[in-house]
DNA sequence: GACTGCTGTTACCGCAGGTAACAAGCACGT
DNA sequence: ACGTGCTTGTTACCTGCGGTAACAGCAGTC
């Protein structure tokens, strides 16, 4: 066995290698085909066949798991930097994930697709595709922990803080997630001025401004004025 | 074959009779068997085949697609009605809606988890089910949209009023959904807590109350203290 | 040469969604 | 009475999917 460098390694190496090709086939597939590709086109892709890919991921949700990985793992590398990134106040750094975010998906819809709606069955229906709906991802579980430690972090929120970080990070990323995904549909504005609202938002926007229907008037002190108006 | 109840009367009825009857089989087994409930099983429940199924609704997103649309406005409208309802201020209206919807996935998560992930493929893997994901449901969508109008209404936003109220419509609804989703899993507080935890940050909790790690240590003027300690 | 561990294959299973094709009951117009 | 047509139901089948034997080569090791 432990002779010399031996092949054991180098057949672990070459599994290594393989897995990785096969995870870039699949890769190729899913953002030609949507998520709703088929392991059999995945091997096509790969040149093989299905039982290769059963021997080297298990099944499907293994594969699409580690498909999934690569592209959450980068995401989130990106989404960190802005959010460490320096920034002249809170709400600039806040902006630039927002956009940052929102840029991802933007560019490589595809991807976000197969992130969060893996299960679309398929576009043989472009007309008014119901799905029945499917549901947010472990990306978003893991946006939401992870916002909520930095929240925790640069917020002092005393004590049960922890609670209160957590409940705002999945809340925060659920808001970021189905304002993007309304966004990349219908387009009804520029990405600059969709991250301008939802930071206002954020800001306690919808706390001010209240119309005369309402039975209170208005119970912002000093409100800071909402940015609303469109901006260069 | 097999009258089983009353073969007669069911042949009188007509049409939209059985179709109700069968939407209501339908919804026991959804909701016996959750989302991944096969046709055959909705129909033997049914007391009847497959075809028949098929001759009613076209295709299991037609059925699904009737069953979600009877839940879906069920809920709508109590969250109108929370809404709309007499309420001190807008705080405590926003409160009131935040707990109407998580009371109603509380109360029925099977409902729940058909409208929003019908396409979890069971729950054979109770481990760390990676799921893949699913998304978010056109409910989602025409909440948001419902959402946007009130906003629009309510709040006073001057020129652009109706983009920002669409972009706060769908994100405040992604945030409920977000967080109710993370909180009916992991009931990490009690409801009330969730609901005054979101009402704070839609209030613009995430605002004040920086940390010195963060680069400037506070841009909030006259922070109204975030309300966080365990209430009554 | 025998053994092991990997690569790859073909051929199959079970089950899902979906679709003929055909059989019966009732309502008619003649 | 009769056929015609509509609806309701059936059985039996097709396709395609995820997933799994079982077997065939081809290294390197003892």
């Amino acid at each position: 066995m432990r002779t010399g460098t031996s092949q054991r390694d180098d057949q672990r190496q070459t599994a290594q290698q393989r897995r990785k090709e096969l995870l870039e086939a699949a890769d190729r597939v899913v953002l030609r085909d949507g998520p709703e590709a088929s392991m059999n086109a995945i091997a096509a892709e790969a040149g093989i066949t299905k039982p290769i890919l059963y021997r080297h991921f298990g099944d499907k949700g293994g594969l699409y798991r580690a498909l999934a990985k690569r592209h959450t793992d980068a995401l989130l590398a990106s989404l960190r930097a802005a959010l460490d990134a320096p920034a002249d106040d809170r709400r600039q750094r806040v902006e630039a994930t927002l956009d940052t975010y929102l840029a991802a998906i933007e560019a490589r819809p595809q991807v976000y697709r197969f992130l969060m709606h893996p299960a679309d069955h398929g576009q043989p229906e472009p007309e008014q595709g119901f799905d029945v709906g499917h549901h947010s991802a472990p990306l978003l579980r893991r946006l939401g922990e992870e916002l909520a430690t930095v929240i925790a972090e640069r917020l002092e929120l005393g004590p049960g803080g922890d609670e209160v970080a957590r409940v705002w990070g999945h809340g925060i990323v659920g808001m970021m997630h189905a304002a993007g995904d309304w966004w990349l549909r219908d387009r009804p504005c520029a990405r600059g001025q969709l991250v301008h609202h939802l930071t206002d938002l954020l800001w306690g926007g919808c706390r001010w401004r209240t119309t005369g229907s309402a039975h209170r008037a208005s119970e912002a002190p000093a409100a800071p004025r909402v940015r609303l108006a469109a901006r260069p």
